[in-house]
DNA sequence: GGATCCGTTGTAGCT
DNA sequence: AAGCTACAACGGATC
């Protein structure tokens, strides 16, 4: 019996999955172990490292995934908890000398790196080979350029355009990232070798029952609009890209706004397809192709505002986070320049994280972002900017953890260099004098009916009946306006945390003086 | 080698 | 109402 381990990581699909298709299309392999790992608790303890509705995005994904499993090839894919050293370690043990390959999607951060070094000398006295599938995850192979002799971080839109010139053909619109793989044929699980896995005799310590995936799937929250897995993915990319060209054509990232006029507040005005490509539910090939062939005879916007450019953007964070030494750090960190930032202050922490800032705008942004684990890019512009140089002057690495925490489209190579850029201590960054404005629509000075200010209604319902006049700045909304929307400031909405112009003022200079004591 | 240009998405105030 | 200008003023690449 030879066995095939495929442990699925950042691939939580069965379309364009080349793990999976390898160890279908080979005659060798007599049975296939599709596994999954959850790290449920750090290393160091304390804190979940996913928040609920990450949890939960997760454990649907796999429930997803082994529906399809089940239904398409009478197979299923096994759920274990732990160290991924010790379920491996135990899984080739209990199936005796059969595993014959560890098969796996390749992954850049720092941790599974070394994690996947370490399992494969681990077995390899087993005889047992470990195979990892490179641009699984990216469209370009992320060892192959930077490890080019050639190869410099980019920092702009026009170095990322370069390398992929550099490496992919020119099609007629776009780079031709190559076809997407089609799902396997069949997927051969001997039922024997599954049941010495999930029986007494197996893993029993890790291994965690489907209905329980099912159970905590359904007991995180269930809050959120974007329900996890593939099937979901291919939904949305559907009725997101394939149906409507036109948005696809005319997609422009910095025209979109918070919330949709006339529909759903809940709905993107993006794809939303970003915690399906995050989690490997969605190929970011496919996603690719989908959109080229729309643009295919059209006129359409280009890299990088286009949808194209922001899968580019995607690329060079990800080639940025392998090259450049602790990427997720603030010292150490050749891509991010040494601010003095003040002292945690968990006040100010506090208000940020749970939207009692004062600020309907921010509060807004973070309220959504707790509830339904998604928030509008512009808004995660806003609320960073206002976290770190903005107002506050908190160091990026605390709201970087709230993001990590919370966000379903999470992702270790973009959150680092969002946030890098956003407090402006990046190369790739924008001035460090261009704040963003926390009460953005000046429109609403003219009481005009705005997005934005419907957006706050909806996520602070304090404010619903206040006039879009003051709705962005409440404190500044004289108390008889206050008294006639049942909102007084101070009592049923917070003051302002600070006054905006000063603070940004005082962080300009301060940040000014830190540049100037940090010259290398 | 100093000047100039440029950077995915700024703000405020004016017409 | 889109488009202009002034603001404040980094840092690397290019000429």
């Amino acid at each position: 019996m030879n066995v095939a381990i495929v442990w699925f990581r950042g691939l939580l699909r069965l379309h364009d999955n080349p793990v999976l298709n390898w160890a279908s299309s080979n005659d060798e392999i007599d049975s296939i172990v599709p596994i999954f790992i959850i790290e449920e608790s750090d290393d160091v303890g304390g804190r979940p490292l996913l928040g609920d509705n990450r949890m939960r995005f997760l454990y649907e994904s796999i429930v997803d995934l082994d529906k399809g499993l089940r239904e398409q090839y009478d197979s299923t894919i096994l759920v274990f908890s732990g160290d991924p050293r010790h379920v491996i370690a135990s899984i080739v043990h209990c199936l005796d000398s059969d595993v014959k390959v560890l098969l796996t999607d390749y992954r850049s951060e720092p941790k599974m790196r070394v994690g996947i070094t370490e399992i494969e000398n681990l077995l390899k006295p087993s005889g047992v080979e470990t195979m990892v599938f490179p641009a699984a995850s990216t469209i370009l192979d992320i060892e192959e350029v930077i490890g080019s002799e050639t190869y410099k971080n980019p920092k702009s839109s026009r170095d990322i355009d370069a390398i992929m010139r550099e490496y992919l053909d020119e099609g007629p619109d776009g780079y031709l990232v190559g076809e997407p793989l089609s799902k396997p044929v069949e997927v051969r699980s001997d039922s024997r070798t599954l049941e010495i896995l999930t029986g007494h005799t197996g893993p029993s310590d890790y291994y965690i029952e489907m209905d329980e995936v099912r159970r905590r799937a359904s007991e995180n929250g269930g809050q959120s609009y974007f329900p996890g897995g593939e099937s979901e993915a291919l939904e949305r990319l559907r009725c997101k890209v394939i149906d409507v060209p036109d948005f696809v054509n005319t997609f422009s990232k910095p025209d979109t706004f918070s919330t949709n006029e006339n529909q759903n507040p809940l709905e993107p005005t993006t794809t939303g397809l970003s915690p399906y490509i995050s989690t490997g539910c969605l190929s970011v090939r496919l996603v690719w192709t989908e959109v080229a062939r729309a643009n295919l005879n059209s006129e359409h916007t280009k890299p990088p505002q286009s949808l194209l450019g922001q899968l580019m953007f995607r690329e060079m964070f990800y080639l940025l986070s392998r090259s450049v030494e602790n990427w997720d750090d603030d010292i150490d960190n050749s891509n991010c320049k040494r601010i003095e930032w003040g002292s945690y202050d968990e006040a100010l922490m506090t208000a940020w994280e749970s939207g009692m800032t004062g600020y309907p705008y921010i509060d807004a942004m973070m309220r959504q972002l707790d509830t339904t684990g998604w928030m509008h890019h512009l808004g995660r512009h806003a609320v960073s900017c206002f976290l770190t140089r903005g107002q506050l002057w908190q160091n990026w690495k605390h709201g970087r953890d709230v993001f990590e925490r919370k966000l379903i489209d999470s992702d270790w190579a973009l959150n680092n260099g969002n946030w890098l850029w956003l407090a402006g201590v990046a190369p790739f960054s924008m001035p460090y004098y261009r704040v963003y404005n926390p009460c953005p629509d000046s429109r609403s000075s003219l009481n005009v009916e705005t997005r934005d200010a419907a957006f706050i209604r909806h996520w602070v319902p304090e404010l619903s009946t206040f006039p879009s006049r003051y709705i962005f700045e409440p404190h500044l909304a004289p108390i008889e306006i206050q008294r006639s929307s049942k909102c007084i400031i101070g009592e049923d909405y917070p003051e302002p945390i600070v006054n905006r112009n000063e603070a940004r003022k005082r962080n300009m200079a301060l940040f000014k003086e830190s540049l100037e004591n940090h010259v290398d």
